[in-house]
RNA sequence: GCGUCCAUAGCUCAGGGGAUAGAGCAACUGCCUUCUAAGCAGUAGGUCCCAGGUUCGAAUCCUGGUGGACGCGCCA
């Protein structure tokens, strides 16, 4: 659709030209914009004529008179985007050719449907993505869910947009909250392991950190213990650093449980106990230069004061590194190891800050590279009745979560009695599980904060993930059903035949597609994109509803209604997933 | 105290200079002998937080308020 609004605006922009030098006027040629019509009936692409009537001394409408008289049908046979124009009030319109566009679009998409949404907008450019970064002393939780989906679908649409992605993940292996974990365990454990107790190994190693904060309740001197755990083990005691490893490797086997279990990859993967003495160098290396200052008790200070942000400390006064420090030494590392052109931590907003100090740092330390940083910042997920508060257990368990999004899925397909037709019931819940999750995540601008409602997401009437794979499951089931009705071969398709006005905004919403995936991925925002997929899901349920595709008499318009079908049905395909949402043949 | 982000229908969210501000949920009314009713159509619901400003034109941009969230640790 893109390209047809650039040739329209460049023939507006001519006429346009053309009209105001016969009146002995010169316009702006940038003022024109082009846009969308409220309605298709009005036309496909709108240009307003309102910033010319102070130049042209008359009324908007007047011009827009002159500029579609002088067009009208000029353009009409055209070889490259064929149509007319009209004067809506104080509009010029352009009406498209109709059977142009459905034989240009239909065969796009029918001919490369694997390509389809793929477009070249981020060729060539190397994007680093870093999002998940868990903690290994608890499972995920639904704050997790949100990072993940972001990650995942960001990377998804940048790779479709042409850019080379490279999935990064920082597990938090190390400090004190592991400690705490392993003091409850060495207290209460009795070496029982996830095996021996029947449990998800992360799930294990979360129980004793919720016991480790019972047992600090009760004596606060246990907090004394825990830093001692933490002191052994940076000391590098065997006996700590057995136990370290073995909860450790509980902890992220767990976690990667539940990555496959959402789709969720990486390239790469850091460990923090590998990382968190890195950057230790960098920042000497800046107190050498000057960039930086030591104060008395010997720690080593920033002062951003300059640029509206404090003064923060790179290194404790006994040397040691901090989370700062050490995101300092993973970013120069990370360019190090791939060089790229852009690197976008997918974190909480709670760190904005944290990432202004960052960036501003290296940036100070002289990389030149700190330019292309970018903090996609995403809201906290709040529960319909409240905060998630870890110490009222009400964090909202990943792993939990999704096991009750695929209950209520399967439940439901036995009410439907579609279980025989499914096959697979289990399968199938998980994929609705994941779209209901996925899609209610994504529909929300990543920014703001979100009201996460699980009965509303997996509810199956409404703007959710499970009504647009309905209706992927729908057209499939249509498509399916056509290899035994006799249909027009593609060559011999009459494109003229599908004249209702929901076939043309069906496609329209289809052929700007891979524009809205590039929009999506360039501004990092998978909303704008499952807010496009729903439109046109949408459409085509109450398109359908009123013309019949393969049941339809006439053999002209069975097969032009099918190509049709075929292209929502390739565009749901190659879209759903971007916004982690499985693609189902049935339902 | 300072900083950042947010405020649109009863609720959850779109729309981020341009044509009558849109969906979904919840409420009410119709529609299954017909490609899956996990659906479709319709009714009702709005001082786009407030006040100024910029503009031919502001829900949208700017300034100032108000309300809320989150930051401002030798925590991560």
């Amino acid at each position: 659709m893109e390209q047809y609004r650039r040739i329209w605006k460049e023939r507006v922009e001519e006429a346009l030209s053309a009209v105001a030098e016969e009146e002995g006027h010169t316009i702006d040629r940038d003022a024109v914009a082009a846009e969308t019509p409220p309605s298709s009936e009005l036309g496909d692409i709108g240009f307003p004529m309102f910033p010319f009537a102070r130049v042209f001394r008359t009324s908007p409408q007047n011009i827009a008179g002159k500029v579609a008289e002088r067009i009208a049908d000029r353009y009409a046979s055209a070889s490259q985007a064929p149509g007319t124009v009209t004067q809506e009030g104080p509009y010029v319109n352009a009406k498209l050719d109709r059977p142009s566009v459905f034989a240009n679009v239909l065969d796009t998409v029918l001919s490369a449907p694997e390509q389809w949404g793929r477009t070249g907008r981020e060729e060539g450019r190397r994007v680093m993505v870093e999002f998940s970064c868990p903690n290994t002393n608890k499972p995920l939780h639904l704050g997790h869910l949100r990072n993940d989906a972001l990650g995942e679908s960001v990377s998804r649409m940048l790779d479709a947009a042409g850019a080379t992605v490279r999935k990064v993940n920082l597990i938090n292996d190390r400090g004190i909250h592991i400690c705490k974990s392993m003091l409850a365990y060495l207290k209460l454990g009795e070496g029982s392991t996830p095996e021996s107790e029947g449990k998800k190994s992360d799930h294990f190693v979360g129980d004793y950190y919720v016991k480790y904060e019972e047992l600090v309740r009760e004596n606060p001197k246990v907090a004394d213990e825990a830093a001692d755990l933490l002191r052994r083990w940076e000391q590098g005691d065997p006996e700590v650093m057995e136990l370290w490893k073995r909860m450790n490797d509980w902890a992220v086997s767990g976690i990667e449980e539940s990555y496959r279990a959402t789709g969720v990859t990486f390239d790469q993967i850091y460990l923090e106990s590998e990382t968190y003495t890195s950057g230790r160098d960098e920042v000497l290396r800046g107190l050498e230069q000057g960039v930086f200052f030591r104060a008395e008790d010997g720690s080593v200070w920033v002062d951003l004061e300059d640029v509206g942000l404090d003064k923060k400390v790179l290194l404790r006064s006994d040397g040691t590194s901090l989370y700062l420090t050490q995101d300092i030494g993973t970013a120069i590392a990370r360019y190090r190891d791939w060089p790229f052109d852009r690197l976008i931590y997918v974190v909480a907003s709670e760190q904005r800050y944290h990432f202004q100090v960052l960036f501003t740092v290296l940036s100070r330390l002289g990389f030149e590279w700190a330019d292309s940083l970018y903090h996609l910042a995403y809201g906290m997920v709040n529960l319909p009745h409240g905060k998630m508060k870890s110490r009222e257990g009400t964090v909202v368990d990943a792993d939990d979560l999704l096991a009750e999004l695929q209950e209520l899925a399967a439940q439901e397909i036995h009410n439907k009695e579609r279980a025989d037709v499914v096959g697979d019931v289990p399968a199938t819940a998980r994929s609705i599980a994941l779209g209901a999750l996925h899609y209610y995540l994504l529909q929300a601008t990543p920014n703001k904060d979100m009201v996460f409602d699980p009965a509303a997401s997996i509810s199956f009437t409404g703007n959710t993930g499970p009504y647009l794979q309905y209706m992927g499951a729908r057209i499939s089931s249509i498509v399916r059903k056509s290899h035994g009705v006799q249909i027009a071969p593609w060559e011999e398709l009459d494109l003229s035949v599908l004249s209702a006005p929901e076939e043309w905004d069906l496609i329209k919403l289809v052929s700007s597609f891979p524009d809205t995936v590039s929009e999506a991925a360039s501004e990092l925002n998978p909303a704008l994109l499952a807010n496009h997929l729903y439109d046109l899901a949408k459409l085509f349920s109450r398109y359908y509803h009123e013309h019949p595709v393969i049941t339809n008499d006439d053999p002209a318009l069975r097969g032009a209604r099918l190509a049709l079908c075929r292209a929502v049905a390739h565009t749901l395909r190659a879209g759903l997933p971007l916004i982690g949402v499985p693609f189902l043949e049935t339902m």
